[in-house]
DNA sequence: GAATGTCTACTCGGATACGTTCTGTCCGAGTGCCGAAGG
DNA sequence: CCTTCGGCACTCGGACAGAACGTATCCGAGTAGACATTC
């Protein structure tokens, strides 16, 4: 188990777009340059940030992505629900109504939730409250502390300045 | 993104051998009937967990599976990491330093973590530290509030009592 | 009758196929720019 | 010289293969017990 590579990407295009403003729409092939990834595979990932609302996009000649919104108001958990989908980590299948127990056991022992999948499910809560409570521009600002020098070098990667 | 079967199947299996006792090993055979799953794959989970000190194996006749701690002593992250393995969710491997900006960042840029590893590696600190601090025993004392007339239909259906 | 060796039935353990998801690629639909033609 | 029209190059969008992982199954290694044989 583990999260797709569309999130790592995801969140590094986003923070990219960022940096350069809101211009002219970037394409998916400076995108990918950037990055040194497939651009026919970033391109799906893109297309799924849109259809959740996080990117803007421009179809035809001269066309390209922009964020839809600042990236203050974009959560890390909009991203991995953006890409991944929002079905939940663990699946609970009730098996405890199933086999020689389920059939021994009366209904109205199921009323309630299981309660493998009420603990699971709490796990699940704390991790994307976590995800919830850290938006995109910390993730940014934590980057630029770290590094500086780097923002420009990212706008000098795109053409920009 | 979501865990494995395996898990479910080993949360209830665990409950259930608790609620056996320390007698007679169980064998797959029985385990997997009494949820109606597939005996051999049940089998492979099982013996992740024995890889993992949850349970105690007794090969040949007569063999079968038991608790190798009481149930006070096990994590639901102890089953999570048993049967999916301790890789992280979200695996960062530092596309920031390829593509046309990495090239262009001088090396000390990269000293310190990724941004974005370490904003995901929070929430995934967050989920392991929920499901550390639940037990097997504490998810057992919920099944049993929620449904006192259970553990007995489960003893019944592996033929003890 | 007791001890011993063998044999059988049973169970775990790992090696072997199948299906689904993730990953990666390709081509068509749509759009803006450029240039030529006409007024 | 200005306007208009057509062609073209470019980009997104979704449909199409390949790889990796999760799922499911089967057969061999090893053990406990039962039975026949021998003393």
């Amino acid at each position: 188990m583990r999260t797709s590579k569309g999130v790592e990407w995801a969140m590094h295009t986003l923070l990219n777009l960022a940096l350069l403003g809101d211009g002219e729409p970037v394409t998916t092939a400076q995108l990918a340059a950037a990055h040194d990834l497939s651009a026919s595979y970033l391109n799906k990932q893109l297309q799924l940030l849109v259809k959740a609302g996080l990117l803007e996009s421009v179809p035809g000649a001269r066309g390209g992505f922009r964020l839809a919104r600042p990236l203050e108001a974009m959560s890390a958990l909009d991203v991995v629900l953006a890409v991944e989908g929002d079905e939940p980590l663990f699946r609970c299948t009730e098996i405890r109504r199933c086999g020689t127990i389920g059939e021994r056991c009366p209904e109205a022992s199921f009323a309630q939730s299981c309660a493998v999948k009420v603990a699971m499910g709490r796990a699940e809560a704390a991790w994307r409250k976590a995800l919830a409570e850290q938006s995109l521009a910390d993730v940014q600002a934590a980057a630029a502390a770290q590094a500086p020098a780097v923002p420009a070098r990212v706008r000098q990667a795109f053409g920009r300045d």
